[in-house]
RNA sequence: GUGGGUGUAGCUCAGCGGUAGAGCGUCGGACUGUGGCUCCGAAUGUCGCGGGUUCGAACCCCGUCAUCCACCCCA
């Protein structure tokens, strides 16, 4: 009979590996509340007008990459492929707005790209991600950024570059892309097929092709920052200012473009040089997206938002970030007449906030303290019939081999391993 | 979608034409109520799958599937 095997891309992730998700988790959670982000959730599964609408018909992620189906012969369904759309959405769906002019919202959860999978690039992958909705002006861009820097730094992750750009609105974007394919279109023979298909559909990527020739043509074509308003290069650069208030070193990147067709003005990505990660080495990705609320039949509202990609997290993390967990007691009982109080015991342990385990199989005694051993247990309980017919059982210090008779009865049992978990600590 | 690497015990891998191995892990034991170290022992393999070459294939050839990495793109 041939195993079931998870979908190609999709992962399981196993005990083993949860403390340093949680970890992550944990470490955004805090820090997203902190700034004042409350956490939002939504469905895995929307309509797939809403991408289409919001990333872009001729983007890759919707031409290639979405996970769609009809649901029943009747809705065309899609499993997110990220997750500002279902954020905005749900924004517009509960008019959000009436509560306040600015909204923080942080999300986390699984996204859904069919892409080919590798180091760092799943087709069921985990994103935690905030947004802002109703604040205009470049210090949120600076706190967001600032936000990121300052969640991988916490996490441990040296050696990140943040990356920087400004696509200008919506007119600014839309006349850029026409001069620069003026410019592109006469040195079209002499580009790449990878480019000429580019100069269809995305010709600022043509800047960022590694063909040496492609590199040179590129290199005289004209820059996007020249075609910026005065209001989105001073937006730019109150950005940059504020940045350099907080402390957060970052690099204007004028090529850099993402594959979201909602963004407008600022944009950034943060990479990590050299780490374990290959060459989905970008950590965080996000920008400002002024015109999508509106476009998705909300109020004109302006916002920016980032996310993150967790397994990259956690695949960057130094080592010996997260610890396994290990139990405080283990219970050991030393024949089938103490199992059932040894059971007891365990319960009330755990019961009382001390984190037990027991091997309720009843197995050889050297056995079971082999597994407490493995463990990392701090103590065993052993439940002995000699002290148990005195009401008691003997508390071993794994560590320091002392062992101490204590009773077994409920209330005296949690105090007295609480005691001796204070003396050794 | 394209290219390359790899598929042998639960894990990491050796074996590269003569009929399957190591380390780690697991389980048991070393005078029978006391763990980690050490020692002894045990269990587990359709050598990814299908076909071909050969007296004989884990090893060579073809195909196929899976997986990893890279391109593309992104978190």
């Amino acid at each position: 009979m041939e195993p079931v095997r998870a979908v190609k891309g999709m992962n399981d992730v196993l005990p083993a590996e949860m403390p340093a998700w949680h970890l992550v988790e944990e470490r955004f959670r805090a820090l997203a509340e902190a700034y004042s982000y409350r956490e939002v959730r939504t469905p895995v599964v929307e309509p797939t007008a809403l991408f289409a609408r919001s990333i872009g018909e001729t983007t890759d992620i919707v031409e290639k990459e979405m996970y769609s189906f009809v649901d029943k012969g009747d809705e065309a369904l899609t499993l997110r492929p990220e997750g500002t759309a279902s954020s905005v959405r749900a924004y517009i769906q509960h008019s959000a707005w009436a509560e306040g002019p600015v909204t923080r919202w942080y999300y986390l959860g699984p996204m859904y790209r069919r892409e080919r999978p590798q180091k760092g690039r799943y087709r069921q992958f985990y994103q935690l991600g905030v947004e802002v909705y109703g604040d205009p002006g470049p210090h949120v861009d600076a706190e967001m950024i600032d936000m990121a820097v300052r969640l991988l730094e916490g996490l441990g992750i040296r050696r990140v570059t943040v990356e920087l750009n400004s696509l200008g609105g919506p007119g600014t974007r839309v006349a850029y892309r026409d001069a620069l394919s003026g410019f592109l279109s006469p040195s079209r023979e002499a580009l790449c097929p990878d480019c000429r298909r580019r100069l269809e559909h995305n010709p600022l990527r043509v800047l960022d092709c590694k063909v040496p020739t492609c590199r040179q043509i590129a290199a005289g074509a004209p820059r996007i920052t020249d075609h910026l308003t005065a209001e989105d290069r001073s937006h730019l650069d109150g950005l940059r200012r504020m940045l350099d208030r907080l402390g957060t070193p970052h690099v204007l990147e004028p090529r850099l473009v993402r594959g979201l067709d909602y963004y407008t003005r600022t944009l950034f990505e943060i990479k990590e040089e050299g780490g374990e990660l290959g060459s989905q080495n970008t950590l965080v990705g996000g920008g400002r997206y002024d015109g999508l609320v509106e476009s998705l039949g909300g109020p004109p509202t302006a916002a920016i938002g980032f996310a993150a990609g967790i397994e990259r997290l956690v695949l960057s993390l130094p080592d010996g970030s997260a610890n396994p967990i290990r139990p405080a007691v283990s219970v050991v009982s030393t024949g089938s007449a103490t199992l059932d109080p040894a059971v007891v015991a365990a319960r009330d342990l755990r019961l009382g906030g001390i984190a037990t385990d027991i091997d309720t199989r009843g197995s050889s005694l050297k056995s079971q303290l082999r597994r407490s051993d493995k463990l990392g247990a701090r103590f065993a309980l052993i439940v002995g019939e000699d002290e148990l017919s005195r009401g008691r059982a003997a508390l071993r210090d794994l560590g320091t081999k002392e062992q101490v008779e204590v009773p077994l009865s409920k209330p005296e049992i949690v105090d007295a391993v609480r005691t001796a978990m204070e003396k050794t600590t």
